[in-house]
DNA sequence: AATGAATGAGCCTTCATTCAT
DNA sequence: CATGAATGAAGGCTCATTCAT
């Protein structure tokens, strides 16, 4: 066909980017490999050819989703290096949010979220690869913010709690249980809202 | 057997339990309905006299779950109507977070977050009865507390995923994504942590 | 159906003869669980009730063949005690191979004969339940007849090849290898025929 | 590779030698075309361009076992032409034990067992070149040694048989059904029980 | 109400074979 | 000749659901 042997190297990334479709729409259970197959413009034995299995294409998955998140912040952080602890988190904050009302960029997340509970190494690829890194940037910054006196002293997972669960729950309520009679505020006011709230929570008092 | 005899009346909700046990294990799609059966002293056959299909039961989980947890949360803040704004918050936050540090407390919400994308039903059903009862519930406390003086003005959608996103994030930290090697401190240090930090966020400025 | 709920344990024996004349026809690879089904009058998840898998259908059913085969040799052995040990031998010989002139007497040996190399589980079973038992009969009826002096001095392990040989290479020119154009003798000539060839070279010699 | 370079008119004997070894090893339908290919040190395409399927590979392999084997018998008949019926035949059946002691040489007829069932053209091939070569030359072999007075009067079948069938059982016992916890003797004994008792059997009596 | 044998649709996976390069 | 990506048909097995008892 057109497609024999063009570019075959993009094959693994451009099958990914089908069963995240998928997996997506119907979960991992309910997904059909010849649909991914289909999606990806290939036969449904074209798609073993490249992963063993159903289950393997979903732990590339979050491992590419892994590199690419958790890069991105990481590298927002360190690009904010010299500037204030406050302004850093900020930036993180509203970024992170902005990021995560975009559907295709929490489909990812939010499929690790329903399926790492059935599959055990999933969760602890994500717990090590994404939220073990992102509580240490977050921890960080604490300390950089402490020892900047803008931050109170604050328990690193009660940091993380407080972080990371608003964005989860934005991620959550743009999507799966967005309400079409009631919807939200744009992005930016929810994200700058939220910043705000953290922020001067993590603000030391008088 | 002596189950049978007794409380014939109970047996939805003795499947319920059942269903319950086994989809937080497995997912919703890898339970066998063969199994709950067994986990509820029944055979296969028998838990269709009292479900259609495993999907309705899932529905029914539901149900029961949003009468049970939001039941919880609106009976606190009722309670401590006479109480100040801040300290009913406080309460409610740190009720539910140490509720949600009990695993099988949150068996039921988890199970939600992981199939809500995957059963629309399920999730227009969560967002109704639960997220969008809780949505009140915080926004009355809100506008209490802002009357009294000791909470800024704050959007609800802000206010909702500022206070359910660390409790959420709380819930899956301490199960699906808990690291054995790095245990988390214990469940009122975290509580505690997350109630001052969004209390002090939520207090207003010179 | 008709067949449901009939019988129910006559069911393994049932797809055990469906499953023995499936796997003759076209090999244990080649047949498919569905027509085994078909051919036990039962669908195809009906079988897997009573057997997990296909393999397990041919394990079974070699275990099923070692108790019959051996058990009638064993039998006929035994009935013959009192007689002398070449009129024994000759009618174990001329018994043996009157019965596998019957192809659908030899089909389970040779089933076994077909699949041993592949599946080195059933080639032990049958090594150790068939081969071995045969061994110790003919063991048995050897010293009987040296004791006799009616045999002379021979090894094991040549009696067994010497007289389970023709038994199988008449099973196998009797089926798979007949030729149509050049029919045989009947098996009464040809059980004759191999019975005196044995025993006259087990006679012993001035 | 050095392979390529170096008699590529010898590409189709590898290929049958490589399928030779998967075929014995996890039989006809369970070898893999890939992996025969891998033996022989090529792709998987390169095999079809020497073989049209997979299964003229089998008959190419048989043709080839059929060539070879009845061959080396009938050269060592023919050698031994002015030697009595007796000694021929002692030659012969301890030649073709202690080949068939080999297992590599058992391969090729072990593998011809199996597969015969299942594809008739194989047994008819086997019947015709092997089998009725091998009839034949125990015939003329027979007639010799009754003309000559040392054997006795025995049908054509009957001898087939009782010579070829201690082979058989021999060549099985020696590697599919072989006992690692029981040896038997070594082939010469073997070789030479069997060869006696035969003989011994073919012998006229008084 | 309860049982459990039976059904049948469905899906993952394998692999012989093809063919563009 | 050789490669190996791609195809597509095929089949083992699972399991939600039904229903005779």
């Amino acid at each position: 066909m057109a497609r024999r042997a063009r570019r075959p190297e993009a094959r693994p990334d451009e099958i990914l980017d089908a069963a995240l479709a998928v997996f997506s729409e119907v979960g991992f259970a309910g997904a059909r490999v010849e649909d991914i197959a289909a999606r990806a413009g290939l036969s449904k034995g074209a798609v073993y050819v490249y992963f063993e299995s159903k289950e393997l294409m979903l732990k590339a998955l979050v491992r590419r989703l892994a590199d690419r998140v958790v890069g991105a912040a990481e590298m927002l952080v360190q690009s904010n290096a010299q500037a204030d602890a406050e302004q850093t988190l900020r930036s993180l904050l509203t970024f992170m949010a902005m990021q995560l009302s975009n559907p295709k960029v929490s489909a990812a997340p939010r499929l690790v979220l329903a399926e790492a509970q059935r599959f055990p190494e999933i969760a602890a690829l994500y717990r090590d690869d994404v939220i073990g890194r992102a509580r240490q940037l977050l921890g960080k910054l604490c300390d950089r913010g402490i020892a900047q006196g803008v931050f109170r002293a604050v328990d690193r997972d009660v940091m993380l709690r407080s972080c990371a669960g608003p964005m989860l729950a934005h991620m959550m309520l743009s999507t799966v249980f967005a309400d079409p009679k009631n919807p939200a505020p744009p992005p930016e006011v929810i994200a700058g809202g939220i910043a705000d709230l953290v922020l001067n929570g993590l603000r030391p008092r008088p």
